[in-house]
DNA sequence: ACCGATATTGACGTGAACGTAAAGGTGAGG
DNA sequence: CCTCACCTTTACGTTCACGTCAATATCGGT
């Protein structure tokens, strides 16, 4: 089955469809959901959701015991599964967030991670060309098989 | 089941640089490699290659007990280490293989191939989205650090 | 004949990314 | 108060894609 159209806005995430039906109450401003609420929007399960917090990805707030995703929070969740629909491993994805997190930055530390967003980026192209050659590869087969009707 | 070698060219291959070093001699168009021949051209292991015709992804000749594969082979060698490359799983690569392969092809199984193709490509259209998004925002967080030095 | 390199077939181990119970807490509603 | 629906943790199971021995040929060279 095919894969949901994850949408992403990790900087400020400005809604255009539903507001995915708040959990319920507070402030207008601070919408919170909860964790079924981004299974259901994002496609996956929740056990899925509370793996990624375990492997460190993500920490929502509690209310008791009880997971609260803020916006920031599902904002986050869709750039984990966009990674993960890039082929990210779920190490390369913290050590990606890792390194957006902080404007923490000591100048050793910028370089470095430079030089591996560098290393992603032309891997991500290569991986892009790959993906080219197959699509193009999948049509023109697509066409041979409509000629031979 | 047919004994015969039924081999898919894939398209004829596209030839990488060098020709490897062919393992020895013989007749000068039908050029053989050994597993470790194209495990170096492909940085793969030898056990990877193994495991891909335990799953029945490639059928190399044997010359004995040894493993001789043709260039028909490694070009589908290559098809196969392309898809993984995409994220295709190895039953989904079987599966286009085959469905590559044959001329064979009645009706409804041309029709049922074409739908699948389809939904796969589309799939490959999200999935190229989602890379092109991740590829700028990279880049974008790349240009941010530069800035800052 | 011997040696070292490379080949083979099992068979078991492994890491990643979850799935799947099992057993229990929590709040709203009838 | 009791049920229902949804949340929680703990823990073992599973699939995929190989890795890692181990034991055993085979082949080329000296």
């Amino acid at each position: 089955m095919g894969e949901g159209a994850v949408q992403t806005n990790v900087e400020a995430g400005l809604e255009a469809a539903e507001p995915a039906r708040p959990s319920a109450v507070g402030s207008e401003t601070a919408q919170t959901f909860s964790i079924t609420d981004l299974a259901r929007e994002f496609g996956v399960t929740s056990r899925t959701i509370r793996f990624y917090e375990g492997e460190g990805l993500i920490l929502p707030e509690r209310r008791g015991t009880t997971r609260l995703y803020s916006r920031g929070d599902r904002a986050r969740l869709a750039w984990i599964l966009r990674g993960r629909a890039v082929g990210f491993s779920l190490a390369d994805i913290r050590e990606l967030l890792d390194m957006y997190a902080p404007g923490q930055g000591r100048r050793p530390q910028l370089e470095a991670a430079l030089a591996k967003s560098r290393e992603r980026v032309s891997a991500l192209y290569d991986q892009r060309a790959a993906l080219d050659a197959t699509i193009a590869e999948l049509e023109h087969f697509c066409r041979t098989i409509e000629a031979q009707l």
